[in-house]
DNA sequence: GACGTGTTCAACCAAGTGGTTGACAACGCG
DNA sequence: CGCGTTGTCAACCACTTGGTTGAACACGTC
């Protein structure tokens, strides 16, 4: 995987590591929605969302385009394509490792036990 | 999905955000192995090491184990589920908005230019 | 019991993060 | 034009993070 990529894998994770912004990404799902908006149901400024938006923005999770003084936000969904690959490489891996581990252990299992082809 | 939940992904992320973690998340899909060994080819401390394996714990993506006084690291595959169920339910979510989007777009484009049933 | 190896704990530091408030820019509208 | 609405920028603060070094703990070995 190349620099770059690691670089954005990086702000990708980081920023949803925020549960805050894990929920407007869920509710950007659903809709575009106006900074004002998303703030709404939450207990901080519009200035703090402004913040978080931009992380995600800087991230490539989103992008904002322009309407009058509003700044409609939408969901750029290709990104979890980024994130489920590298998730599905290493579990890919990891799964190979464990079956590898099994026929392994299978094998141990025939050498000590019984005579090769003695089973039930 | 239930608080704790949403906590254990907010520390798997965080924990993923970091470079030299996944890396090392990386090196631990292939063989377990000892902070010693881990930290063998990053340029830091073992001690930073020893801190980095501690994030990745309590995010669940790494058990510890004894032996004498090493401290083999174990990936725990299983948490890669909660991150690709995640990002799927999300992912699935914004696919099916957007093909209500595109069957909407459709539509208009039946009123506006061409009476119903008469294309091509 | 003393020594070497592997690992963690503690204190510290620089940089980053999430929050605040206040000022200001960019609009639509009367 | 002046005013309200929407959003960003800037400065600041408390807290966290990733790194350091030095001491201590936990073993196997001599």
């Amino acid at each position: 995987m190349g620099a770059a990529a690691e670089d954005r894998l990086s702000r990708v994770f980081a920023a949803l590591a925020d549960p805050t912004r894990r929920d407007m990404v869920s509710r950007l799902t659903v809709a575009d929605a106006t900074v004002g908006e998303l703030a709404a149901p939450y207990d901080v400024s519009v200035q703090a969302v402004s913040k978080h938006l931009k992380v995600l923005e800087d991230a490539g999770l989103v992008s904002r385009s322009r309407d009058a003084q509003r700044r409609p936000v939408h969901l750029e969904a290709e990104v979890f394509d980024l994130m489920t690959k590298w998730i599905e490489r290493y579990r890919r891996q990891a799964e190979e490792r464990f079956s590898r581990l099994d026929a392994l252990l299978a094998e141990m299992d025939n050498d000590d036990d019984t005579p090769r082809g003695d089973r039930p």
